[in-house]
DNA sequence: CATGAATGAGGCTTCATTCAT
DNA sequence: GATGAATGAAGCCTCATTCAT
């Protein structure tokens, strides 16, 4: 019987404690694609499947649907990062080749970037929840990477960078490729290509833009 | 007749001509501030000085302003970073070096970041707008880095990489820099450091994270 | 049977058949606490300890609730003020005094007032329950009055005045009294004291505000 | 010209400063009517002959306009009825004669008892503004009547009554009056005739309700 | 009987834009 | 040209009432 109520479709699903997830999802949605101000509840609502206002049932406010959005996002993200950040050993360029390339995996999941683009647009007018997103996720996961450099520098694996500011040189490239393909939409010919832009990015990360001394055809002045 | 404009004194409309680029600028100021949907035609005509209705005797409408404030923008970046570009000789990493050094000292200006920080934010409700930058400045400055980087490989001062992917690992730290310390208010501790930053990501960029191999205490895996 | 319902212990739907009246009751310290407009019906359900669906099953609308209270509060007062007045003989101005005296002592009773408190604050949008009220009390227990004072004018106890209008001037000063402390919280120094007024009321009621010749000091003009 | 503007009809009648007033006159009738929360603000911004987002212009909120109206009502009537008060001279009685005949008076006009009748619906909602009503007319008009009413006793004029409490005698009969016909309408059957009512309250209010003692057939008991 | 999730009409308020002066 | 009073569309939110369970 339990069986035949879930099939009943969504009118007879009463209280779905996935409601307030589901209002969640369809605000998300709405979000990324019109913005925090151009979003109606009502549109929320719909998409969601429920009425205007039942999502008030859940959820006090439009601000407050805002608010739950980066809160869901801010666990997951930070833990994942860091389960992975702290369990390494040895060369950390191993580690920064292996987290950038699953983070590129995930930046294919729209879900992924979703709460740092919403961040980025309606910061001005939430700054609270850009600082929340700072103090559970960026403030955790940041100073983790350092300490994986510091270490790197400290054991002679790398040359002795300041950490806080090499980490930009890190993730800088990656974040100014996505934002280039989704504010001007401006990629690579062969399309987004988060992989061959690691690649590169890696290279001379590692290894630096300069020629190697053999194969200088002609010295620098 | 400049002449005479100057001899009628300060007080007689002394501003005609400049009136609109003074609603420009109060416009650029606000909505920086505030955004655009939370900024009030009203706001703007206040702080540029004149009444609500004479704001629409320069702008049809609200969304104009900003057309003309990326308008405004648009010409002289793009001429400025060109100048510099196409005028080099020799070993690339010295323009780019001084290009970004140079970059360094504009971006303390807020004038100059505040285009880009407003499309970032409202490119959602006005793709147009961020269209027009792209090709009005990306579109002419990205394949003049491309071309130096390219040049750069073929005369043997870079390594073989690809230019079109390159040019995120050169501007990405510095943007994303900027972009931590605007959202997320993340600054080095003594401050932005905009000078330091470069100075430790031309490092990386040139010669690489990786320690040179006469320095290693360890070998790499 | 009653004793059958005692026995079955405070736990078993003890409340079956009062619930209506738990209704009301909660009704009643809410609409007077917060006005009609601005009590929830869900206020009232958790106040009566049910849910918000179980009052429908009791009243149909939050209307009915108001006129359930109306209804319910009007026999027993009309019946025990009736009782007082019609079972008097001789001097009406004992009775005036012990109703009076009688009255101030139920006034210390919030839920006396609390009807005409509605009534009041609420007649404009409910004027059938003012009107219901009226009929059912006011229409009975007035004339009574009025008969009183016409019998102690006609056996010489009273002057010759308008029975009509003298009610007024036997319960005005009262109402004003209570008027005055609930709406503008003007109380005499030493608290509501309503003894005192009735009193310092019932010497002018009955022998004036003029000194006795014999007390005066100058002649009036 | 200018008495050519005038008549030029509601339509050119710009920059009026007449407008806050105009929106009082038409909000006042309407919340005496239907009360504060049953009127819209598209009724008043009807009634006064603008639109709805005009009124805005005048008043921030429609909490607002009811504060607007109890600071309007409130100078004129202190100042009216303390320039009564304060100018008599000798027996006392006459002043409290002639002021309730003009009290009597005013009455008719709905303007006047307006904002009482609204403060006493209302004030639940908006205690603020019957303290302000208290403060600025009540605690200046009563103790005026106090001193008047304690020179009188002092002078000989008047029983040794608590002033304080002794103001409801005077004044209660005929708020008690106005609330009758009000609420439940209950009115003399020949009409308000206020004037009667005043006359008979003073009858009993100088002189008492017990009948001269050299009238009286029966002795009471 | 009882629950409480869901509905949706309705009102306050904002603000880009217009237009009489 | 310049002003600022006026307009009215649009959206958030509340809450009485319904109804599937």
């Amino acid at each position: 019987m339990s069986d035949l109520d879930r099939e009943r479709g969504p009118k007879f699903r009463r209280r779905a404690e996935a409601r307030p997830d589901e209002v969640l999802d369809a605000a998300l949605a709405l979000f990324i694609e019109k913005g925090f101000a151009a979003t109606r509840v009502e549109d929320i609502a719909a998409r969601a499947g429920l009425s205007k206002g039942a999502v008030y049932l859940y959820f006090p406010s439009k601000e407050a649907i805002l608010e739950g959005l980066v809160k869901r996002a801010v666990v997951p993200i930070a833990d994942t990062a860091l389960g992975v950040l702290e369990t390494y050993a040895g060369d950390p360029r191993l580690v920064i080749s292996s987290v950038l390339k699953m983070v590129a995996g995930r930046l294919s999941d729209p879900r992924m970037v979703a709460i740092p683009r919403l961040l980025i647009r309606e910061m001005i007018h939430f700054p609270q929840f850009a600082q929340m997103y700072r103090r559970e996720v960026l403030d955790r996961v940041l100073p983790a990477v350092e300490r994986l450099l510091q270490n790197g520098i400290e054991e002679g694996y790398l040359r002795p960078v300041d950490p806080h500011l090499t980490v930009r040189s890190i993730i800088g490239p990656i974040v100014l490729h996505m934002l280039m393909a989704e504010i001007f939409a401006i990629t690579p010919p062969g399309g987004l290509e988060i992989g061959r832009l690691i690649d590169n990015h890696l290279t001379i990360l590692f290894d630096g833009l300069s020629a190697p001394k053999s194969d200088r055809r002609f010295m620098a002045t």
